[in-house]
DNA sequence: ATGAATGCAAAAACTTTGCATGACG
DNA sequence: CGTCATGCAAAGTTTTTGCATTCAT
């Protein structure tokens, strides 16, 4: 609930942006705000939008979230390389693990990988200016289990 | 040089994988071994067969190098999500960073990023199935320069 | 009012697929 | 020879773009 206050701040964060507060936008940064969904494809957006009872084209989706991605309100990121999925940028950085088997997405930070990171590309003679990493996993299996 | 004994040892690879040794298939796993470029789109090795006057056709191209994935002989890479990069599987595993000015890919290997990847998926109780782990880099500016 | 944003449909980029022909074992 | 592989063109996906209309400021 609020959806005063934040239409507010999204207002605000959109013209921040540069970006006029339309309505196709901020219902876009309300989805992925409150979507149950942290990692939305642009035809995720579509259809909650949809269900919503807003009709934004597909093309608007598509632009408004690259341009959401340009100024670093959104992530978009590659689990598969079928298709984008976008999360809202709030909060510290983190990495991914996906469920090969479900799908679901847990987040997850380490600093010694980071660090790692860092170092490396350093010692190569770079400058490290983003990084992507997943990790592609499958839950355990318990013993005497695993069937479906 | 020495082609003779690469397509004999090709062409046993291509055997064991069950996949009939034909020339497409040979040409292609040539074109991955002694091309310049390690990281290869489709498009690219399809150019590289034209240049040495074999044309095999595109959805063959595609055809062939997703059973080399499947067949363990090369593997496919999307470091940007517009389109994917294959190469072969020799040597032991490594991650990529890539400059996002010049498109160069460095590969490198970190033991503990491995480890902490293992250690972190574990902690979640999940197994390790596989990773993809790209640094994207500029090379780090010397003093008084970065002019073009 | 005026430049920016949207919607629609068409196009683009990449990859897959159906089907007749041709090659490997 | 039978089966698997190839080539071509057509279709599929995902994302982008052109252009007329609509909207925010």
């Amino acid at each position: 609930m609020n959806t005063e206050t934040d239409r507010v701040v999204d207002t605000f964060e959109l013209k921040k942006a540069g970006l006029k507060a339309t309505l196709p936008r901020l219902r876009i940064l309300e989805i992925l705000e409150k979507g149950g969904d942290r990692h939305m494809s642009a035809e995720d957006v579509y259809r909650a939008l949809l269900e919503v009872g807003e009709d934004v084209g597909l093309a608007t989706i598509y632009r408004v979230l690259t341009q959401f991605e340009t100024a670093g309100i959104v992530e978009r990121h590659n689990f598969d390389g079928s298709h984008a999925v976008f999360e809202i940028a709030r909060g510290p950085h983190h990495d991914h693990m996906v469920c090969l088997d479900t799908g679901e997405v847990v987040e997850f930070f380490d600093e010694e990988i980071e660090r790692r990171q860092r170092d490396i590309v350093e010692a190569h003679g770079f400058d490290l200016q983003d990084h992507s990493l997943v990790l592609y996993v499958r839950r355990k299996k318990e013993a005497g289990d695993g069937r479906r």
